[in-house]
DNA sequence: GGGGGCTATGGGGGG
DNA sequence: CATAGCCCCC
């Protein structure tokens, strides 16, 4: 046995955790509890007590999370980590089902529908039925077939069971089965699978195959280990369990999970499976990591009293041995705008003050939509700073484009990259053929690729037609003869895409250029890998079709940026399992933080107060948590008041901040917060702000706003002007307004939106 | 029957 | 603010 000097890094629990190699084993790990640790030293354990690391499968839920535990294993045991099955769930089972899915009617070479595919197809059904889609919203139906799928309930079962219909006809969405039938047809005919079929498709090919397959994986799989258990859905644990529970088993399964990190219900996780997994496993050993190594006292006991505002949670408190530090700081903006300023401001002081790089700092909010402003004031103060998630490279248009055309070559089923591409770059096959094409294929019940075969000959844009299908033979028949650089060169060339962006001199054009040359250099790096590990997933791999598998459960948290000292900017989504010195909490307002989607049960409302205790806890030493008084949000000035959470946090813990003066520093439009109370008082004086309609407001025209005069700011309210100073275009008006702390405003008339009263 | 421009509509978190 | 669908012109 190999140095096991990794043993002393860890505290007692751990090492017991760690050194637990036979039998069921659950972790409950607190935030910065050192899980991740005692995860990667248990798989390095193994290895060094001579289990073969190709017989070790570690499922995650982020690319991201495998790769560090690679890494990490990798430190320990050297390059035999690279053979430990570490990886996402969907890129592991995409992995084997690339091997075993012609076993369930699939092609090897099955298209990965992303969410985009799976809407329009969607809608498309919707449309053939004839349903109204404003009634039939594809968002709401594609969630009930993602649940369905997730709880193993097929489009015959989901047709028999009469809660779910009758759920469905209180919604006015009667036909939901019937879509959710045509759905599937639909993917399979087209050989394709969305995310959930990854899971569902290995379920059932473990499920129908118990001799030659599940025996095999069963087997293979000698230990099992399970990051983020509490994320899991139904299906997933499911799988689990035909992967470990079975005569003769050795039960080597290891979950590791926290209740109160358990954010993913609206995809389907549910912390029953923790509680299914003791019943399942009733001899598990069961070890709870509560001390936390990762930050200081006031955001530790913050953690611990906000969580207790949730009913449906484990009992666990983590603890710190380390007291003192800073207070969490509670920063008010009078505007979204403003919270963009007073944060990158607070940034600026925070690195001179603390010392701090870039990268020690992360800007966390809920939704993707609020990065703007951060990003806006970051730049103008010469930060720097790189937004994750988001738009993604991958879902960008002119990706998407190349991409269609690669998923043809190697798919040409795939009926939603045909539709895509078919008529672009434009070569005169308009909406009329297409729709021709596709109720061909829709009475044949076959795919729209074979439809276009059958159907040219006779058709009027016969020419154009034939030309697409010989366009899209030859660029597989390169495929056949080269690798997957040189054949997606060919496809950017052939098709015309290239061209037809290099003849747009526009600044995006040229971004879209630069960006295909980018999607060139990764499909280069993927073929000339040189790591060579010889087994039957990975050594054909190099393949186009293989790069194309990889690419599609990326997202844009895998790409390392060139620049390594930058602030992140994130949801507080993809922050889970990530830790960083200074952390800034924003936007934390009612109808955001917690959304407005998810205010309508108390289990909606716990769930977003998990979420809000996964932000707080990525802080090691610096909190900082703000709100904006007004916000622009789906194009209108809206007035929330402070998030709930804020009142939860134990008022011990908080230092709430005056706004300070920064009179030079310009840029913003208003006036700085002065003196700013304790959050209880500033609520009731927000609830006198008045709910001003938006629609109803049009500006008045400078000249009519004179002294005296009743006006209506958008921001700020109603207020009355009390002078007005400076000629032409330099005119301020001074103007009381009726239900703001801090009322008298001068107001530059050139850019204020006033409305004239009366 | 195809192409281009305009209007209306919807808008969360992610593999 | 982005995309889909619609209308009008070629």
């Amino acid at each position: 046995m190999s140095n096991t000097s990794y043993l002393n890094e860890l505290n007692d629990v751990q090492r017991q955790a760690v050194s637990h190699i036979h039998g069921p084993l659950m972790v409950i790990a607190g935030p910065g509890s050192g899980k991740t640790r005692v995860l990667t030293y248990r798989i390095a354990h193994l290895i060094n007590n001579d289990v073969q690391p190709y017989r070790i499968l570690a499922l995650t839920f982020t690319n991201k999370a495998a790769r560090e535990m690679k890494e990490r294993i990798e430190r320990v045991v050297g390059p035999a980590a690279n053979k430990v099955w570490a990886g996402t769930f969907h890129s592991v089972f995409a992995r084997i089902l690339r091997v075993e899915a012609p076993k369930i009617g699939y092609p090897g070479d099955f298209t990965i529908y992303d969410r985009d595919d799976s809407k329009s197809l969607v809608n498309d059904i919707i449309k053939n039925l004839r349903l109204d889609k404003k009634v039939y919203n594809a968002n709401a139906l594609l969630s009930r077939i993602s649940s369905a799928k997730s709880n193993l309930i097929t489009p015959q079962l989901y047709a028999q069971d009469a809660e779910l219909m009758s759920y469905d006809k209180m919604q006015k969405r009667p036909m939901t089965h019937e879509i959710y039938k045509r759905y599937v047809n639909r993917c399979f005919n087209a050989g394709a699978m969305d995310f959930d079929d990854l899971l569902l498709q290995m379920f059932r090919l473990l499920h129908k195959n118990p001799e030659e397959v599940r025996a095999k994986y069963q087997r293979m799989f000698e230990y099992v280990l399970v990051d983020e258990f509490q994320d899991t859905n139904y299906l997933q644990y499911r799988i689990i369990k035909l992967l470990v529970d079975y005569e003769g088993s050795p039960y080597n399964i290891c979950i590791v999970g926290d209740d109160a990190q358990s954010i993913y219900s609206f995809r389907g996780a549910t912390i029953e499976n923790i509680f299914q997994f003791e019943n399942d496993f009733p001899e598990v050993a069961v070890y709870k990591l509560e001390q936390n190594y990762r930050s200081t006292e006031h955001i530790v006991k913050a953690a611990n009293e906000v969580i207790t505002f949730n009913k449906k949670q484990i009992k666990k408190e983590i603890w710190t041995d380390t007291p003192g530090g800073n207070k969490i700081k509670v920063m008010r903006a009078i505007s979204d705008s403003e919270e963009g300023r007073i944060v990158s401001n607070a940034i600026i002081e925070y690195k001179n003050r603390y010392h701090l790089a870039n990268s020690d700092i992360a800007i966390l909010y809920r939704t993707n939509a609020q990065s703007r402003v951060f990003e806006e004031h970051l730049r103008r103060n010469d930060l720097k700073y790189k937004i994750y998630g988001g738009l993604s490279f991958y879902q960008r248009k002119e990706i998407k484009d190349v991409l269609a055309y690669v998923r043809l070559t190697v798919n040409p089923r795939d009926d939603e990259a045909l539709r895509r591409v078919i008529n672009y770059p434009r070569r005169g096959i308009g909406k009329t053929t297409l729709d021709k094409l596709a109720e061909y294929a829709r009475e044949k019940e076959i795919s729209m690729w074979h439809a276009l075969v059958e159907v040219a000959p006779g058709v009027r844009s016969r020419k154009q037609m034939e030309e697409f299908i010989e366009l899209i033979k030859s660029l597989r028949q390169k495929n056949q003869m080269s690798n997957a650089y040189e054949t997606v060169l060919y496809i950017v060339n052939k098709t015309g895409i290239y061209e037809h962006l290099r003849s747009d001199n526009s600044i995006e054009g040229i971004s879209r250029l630069e960006n295909i040359n980018a999607l060139m250099d990764g499909v280069k790096d993927f073929v000339e890998q040189d790591e060579v590990i010889e087994d039957e997933f990975t050594s054909m791999d190099r393949s186009l079709s293989g790069w194309l598998q990889n690419v599609a459960l990326l997202t844009d948290l895998d790409n390392d940026p060139d620049e390594k000292d930058f602030i992140t900017l994130m949801t507080t989504h993809s922050a889970k399992g990530l830790e960083f010195p200074a952390v800034f909490v924003v936007g934390l307002e009612e109808n955001l933080f917690p959304s407005f989607m998810s205010m309508g049960t108390s289990e909606e409302v716990e769930e977003e107060r998990r979420l809000f205790y996964v932000a707080i806890t990525r802080a090691q030493q610096y909190l900082s948590l703000s709100y904006a008084a007004s916000r622009y949000q789906f194009g209108q000035i809206r007035f929330n008041d402070p998030s709930r959470f804020l009142e939860e946090l134990g008022d011990e813990n908080l230092e709430t901040v005056e706004g300070r003066r920064h009179g030079s520093s310009g840029g913003s439009r208003f006036p700085e917060p002065k003196k700013i109370g304790g959050i209880k008082k500033l609520r009731q004086s927000r609830r006198a702000m008045p709910a001003i309609d938006v629609a109803n407001f049009s500006p008045s025209p400078t000249e009519k706003i004179i002294e005296g005069a009743e006006v209506l700011h958008l921001k700020f309210g109603k207020g009355k002007v009390v002078k007005i100073d400076g000629a032409r275009d330099n005119r301020v008006a001074t103007i009381e307004f009726e239900n703001i702390d801090d009322p008298t405003r001068r107001i530059m008339l050139r850019f204020a939106k006033l409305q004239v009263l009366g």
